[in-house]
RNA sequence: GGGGUCGUAGUUCAGCUUGGUUAGAACGCCGGCCUGUCACGCCGGAGGUCGCGAGUUCGAGUCUCGUCGGCCCCGCCA
């Protein structure tokens, strides 16, 4: 038996961090078989750890090393003593940091060994999501998953550092807590020493919060992870991550400002200079050019409103809807005029996918029109000359209700650009102020908060509260970037009163106020300073910075879209006496799946 | 809950339109050769429940229905 190990000396350096300064030291690498070359009597092999990659070689100089070199496998884990050389001119990789030097091994052991792995470790990677999902641990080997939960890590850092910095305390809120009837579908806890009872994992730390600034912290933060059970897409995970703050006596600049200059010195991890102020937009204008709340501004197009000119042509399909409340609306696509038959036909079906009765588009021949719509030249003209389009230039009309027609061009105005090669360095952040403090659910046939109940109305809309609540402006805002909405938040209702009177409006009487939200009134009735914030999505930050286009790839261990873990097969079944345990007796098995018998 | 799309070797895919020999390729894996490779190369080999279940048919990877799973979207996500 060999009587020394290696792994009684220390590790050196990392593989990766290996440098021309370093040649003729003696080093000790420990690191995963990322590739062999073998050359036969002159072994390559690329040693990986999570600085990188270094090549190390054996060579028939020494006969028992290349013995043992001949069975070693991709990923096996390995202790290697050796020297650094330097490589000479024709054999230097330059496309490797650690390019200009290799290993001449001494030493060698055998830390670990891998089976054949399900796919190869490489970037990009060649597997599907479903194999990246079982085998996440392989996947998160990757150099690219290494770098983004690197930079996942070092986000945070610069989040804590920064707050810590400008006064806010980190503080914990309880993961076992009390369901609330609005907003997201609660995850559920059963309790097992109340049966019938159950705790829930919370949509956002929101009371807590608040009650912090109640409590005189006077500023708060948490990186907190966040549940809702709802459907899922490639932005929105069953639990995620926020950065939740708080401020007491601050108003909407004061989060402004304090949000803005943590966003700069995140985005400066990755080079990209930010300038402030981020510009804004009233959520009313933002729908009336954007058709959405959350635009991306880097997308020059822009709606435009046709209701006008719409009256003074003469269409009877186009008037029976505008004298029915509706409006007309246009999105001029640049050099559209080419987009052929079959695109347009996609563009319609998109459309009416949206809930658009219809779509029009017109193209611009010299001096005649062609469109699907039956007009008068000058009618076409008119239309034409209000929208500013160009002669090579496309233009779709929707004739509908205001929301639809704003949507369904919103979407559009989407989809063209997305068509695009789009400039992933480029950066257009954007407010969103001055939301509605209620919206409509046709669903439950009822007034909602577009935000959350905990939202204060515009002073002067307060009297209006009552009358005409969907008039009311909220003092809440959205962050935007891009079209991605990375965060939210709003001033809060300080004072018992104003917190009844919007329950009331949503339809809560006395006994559920009391019932639900008893103990955050009665907080409130103490001496409550006037407090506002901010929750900012972590995930989807990261996922920005990284360039990735799903939250998935900065998140270690993610749930498929259906809510599934693939790598622990989880959610699962329990034992019968664990639910007994806890009081739950399962009427009707869904989704037959392997839990099944 | 709805729509779209995909599921074939360990992996990534082709084959499916128009049903019909022994289901192919690349990478990986196994064996051999190779002293300057770096996606090493060359030679040879093993490897398939065509997701699962019904149906149509003389015959199904291919057509139909159901089901399970991945991804995208709508609803939903205060």
């Amino acid at each position: 038996m060999k009587s020394k190990s290696i792994l009684r000396g220390k590790r050196t350096h990392f593989c990766g961090e290996l440098r021309k300064k370093d040649v003729d030291k003696e080093v000790i690498l420990f690191g995963w078989v990322n590739r062999i070359r073998d050359i036969g009597n002159l072994i390559f092999i690329d040693l990986r750890d999570r600085e990188g990659l270094a090549q190390v070689v054996i060579s028939s100089e020494q006969k028992d090393l290349l013995g043992k070199a001949k069975n070693i496998r991709m990923e096996y884990v390995l202790a290697v003593k050796g020297v650094v050389k330097p490589r000479e001119e024709g054999m230097k990789n330059h496309e490797l940091a650690t390019g200009d030097i290799e290993v001449l091994v001494k030493e060698m052991e055998v830390l670990s060994q891998s089976e054949t792995l399900p796919f190869v470790i490489s970037d990009p990677v060649k597997a599907t999501e479903e194999m990246r999902f079982k085998y996440r641990y392989l996947d998160l080997r990757r150099p690219s998953m290494q770098k983004n939960i690197r930079l996942r890590h070092r986000a945070a850092l610069i989040v804590r550092n920064f707050l810590d910095k400008k006064g806010f305390y980190e503080i914990e809120t309880p993961f076992l807590t009390k369901s609330t009837p609005e907003g997201a579908r609660d995850y559920l806890v059963p309790s097992r020493e109340y049966k019938g009872r159950f705790f829930a994992l919370p949509q956002s730390p929101q009371l807590f919060k608040q009650i912090f600034m109640i409590s005189g912290f006077d500023r708060y933060f948490q990186i907190v992870r966040c549940f809702r059970d709802e459907d899922l897409r490639a932005d929105r995970q069953p639990e995620f991550t926020q950065i939740d703050m708080e401020m007491s006596f601050a108003g909407q600049e004061d989060v402004f400002s304090v949000t803005e200059e943590m966003i700069v010195c995140l985005f400066d991890l990755i080079g990209a200079r930010l300038s402030r102020p981020f510009p804004r937009l009233t959520y009313e204008e933002s729908m009336e050019r954007f058709g959405t709340d959350r635009p991306d501004l880097r997308n020059r197009m822009e709606i435009i409103d046709l209701t006008d000119t719409g009256l003074r042509i003469d269409s009877r399909i186009i008037r029976s809807v505008l004298q029915s409340d509706g409006v007309l609306k246009g999105l001029v696509v640049q050099n559209g005029k080419n987009l052929s038959r079959s695109r347009l036909d996609k563009v319609e079906k998109r459309a009416r996918g949206l809930g658009a009765k219809g779509i029009i588009w017109i193209k611009k021949e010299k001096q005649t029109f062609t469109s699907p719509l039956r007009l008068k030249n000058e009618d076409f003209t008119q239309i034409w000359e209000k929208s500013k389009a160009g002669e090579d230039d496309l233009i779709l009309l929707v004739a509908d209700k205001k929301e639809t027609a704003l949507r369904v061009l919103g979407e559009l105005r989407t989809d063209f650009f997305y068509q695009e090669k789009t400039d992933s360095t480029d950066f257009q952040f954007v407010w969103i102020t001055d939301f509605p403090l209620f919206e409509w659910s046709e669903d439950e046939n009822k007034l909602v908060s577009m935000h959350h109940p905990f939202t204060s109305p515009k002073a002067e809309d307060m009297p209006e509260l009552e009358k005409e609540p969907l008039k009311v402006k909220a003092d809440a805002y959205d962050l935007v970037v891009n079209g991605v909405e990375i965060g939210g938040g709003s001033i809060r209702i300080k004072d018992r009163d104003t917190q009844e009177r919007i329950f009331r409006v949503l339809g809560l009487d006395e006994k559920e106020q009391e019932n639900k939200f008893g103990f955050f009134l009665k907080a409130l009735t103490y001496g409550a300073p006037p407090h506002g914030g901010i929750a900012l999505g972590f995930d989807r930050i990261v996922m920005i910075l990284a360039g990735e286009e799903s939250i998935r790839d900065v998140i270690p261990f993610p749930k498929t879209t259906s809510s599934l873990c693939l790598m622990t097969d989880s959610p699962s079944e329990v034992d019968e006496n664990r639910l007994k345990e806890v009081g739950i007796q399962i009427i009707k098995k869904n989704k037959g799946g392997k839990n099944d018998e």
